[in-house]
DNA sequence: TAATTTTTGACACACTTTTGACATTGGGCC
DNA sequence: GGCCCAATGTCAAAAGTGTGTCAAAAATTA
């Protein structure tokens, strides 16, 4: 989960960064809104916190710009106190919520919680990780640094089969048993073959593959994290 | 559209209530908090406003119950001011905002319409974007730079649900079950064409669709923003 | 009716999977 | 260590499957 701070006081910006990561989350920093429009584009967030008063670009803009392209994501208003007016534009432009400064953690938290609860009707628990790769299987698609590498399904299911029995090696006949059928039996290099075609596509380096390792006379195992 | 307003001081209750009921909406109202979690099961309310401090049962235990079998119904809690504990635990029981009293007329209803926007699916937009495409479908057309072009419902139908399901693919059974019928089941070239059309239509180069994206032996995903 | 939208079938094309041939690797054995 | 053998890696091509495309027919709609 990622969140996008944007505050022009670099000691509320610390303050919020610190408070938001150590609850886990990843945070993106912007000091005005323009580098906020920028973040939001290239680190896809999945959390807007935006100060109002800002140079170069207010909260409201970089809310009217974000809502332009994308209607869910959950933004939140950062607004100093008595500032009620602020609420009602805000709310309209497509607001999340706001939070009136001076803030505690507790309440930053709080909404920061109920908002991503909102927008998460639990569809992202459909993707699982591979060391530095994220496969969603509902795509078809592994993602390393935000650029994605298409799977075919049953590439996809091979990998789910290795995930599913990480930290020991998987044995071909269950490969075979598992993302074939039960009464497939091959004499042939298939299932070397789609091992082959899946390091081309997911290894940094296909010929020293570190993701899918080989267990001589047992299989294939996920290699350590 | 029926909002329920549950309220202890009968004169908080009646201004809230004119209040709402003047902007077009459908009230229930509720005295204590019993009597709000009766006329939520009876009334089906599409929001709800709850006090806190009230009779027999507080605004925190209406939500809790309300919440045990609706997570998506919006509840929003009407507070005294400085009650910033509140804040806290109402948002983790599920609630989705907070009026402080006293409170505006404006802000209350700009509250109340943010809520029902973020709970309403959709569908009640008036037009939806697609990277730099605006989709309006009550007028059936798209733009780009100013310039529009004609769709037809049906192509509209599919716009809409990829945009709904953005981020993820779209199966070919979803698209027939969606756009056509439940049993709707052809063998045919019927769902291609359609996206061939389409991609003629929205697509800068449609022998390289950005847009609208094949995911081969599932159906189709929308590109990135 | 004419115009538009939708459906269908034929076929081409691209991608995935399988296969067979052959190269390479790693471990046990002398 | 060097040899043998089995397991695995690799490649190119064949077979299989899904999708793109077109033209025309059918169904809607104005």
């Amino acid at each position: 989960m990622t969140i996008l701070i944007a505050e022009d006081d670099p000691l509320t910006l610390e303050a919020l960064a610190a408070c938001i990561e150590s609850e886990g989350f990843t945070t993106l920093r912007a000091a005005d809104g323009r580098q906020a429009v920028e973040l939001w584009r290239s680190g896809k967030p999945d959390l807007l916190c935006l100060d109002i008063m800002m140079p170069i670009l207010d909260g409201y803009e970089v809310c009217r710009r974000v809502r332009a392209s994308d209607r869910s994501v959950p933004i939140l208003f950062l607004s100093a106190k008595n500032q009620e007016i602020d609420v009602v534009v805000g709310l309209d432009l497509g607001a999340d919520d706001f939070i009136r400064k001076p803030f505690t953690r507790s309440e930053v938290m709080a909404r920061i919680r109920a908002a991503l609860r909102r927008s998460a009707p639990s569809d992202t628990a459909d993707s699982f990780i591979l060391g530095d790769l994220t496969v969603r299987p509902r795509s078809l698609i592994a993602e390393r640094d935000g650029k994605s590498m298409d799977l075919t399904p049953r590439e996809i299911s091979m990998l789910r089969l290795l995930h599913e029995h990480r930290g020991e090696a998987v044995s071909r006949d269950v490969f075979l048993d598992t993302c074939w059928g039960i009464d497939y039996f091959p004499d042939s290099r298939t299932l070397d073959q789609h091992i082959l075609l899946l390091r081309k596509k997911i290894e940094l380096d296909p010929a020293n593959p570190v993701i899918i390792q080989t267990v001589r006379a047992i299989g294939y195992r996920l290699g350590e994290r």
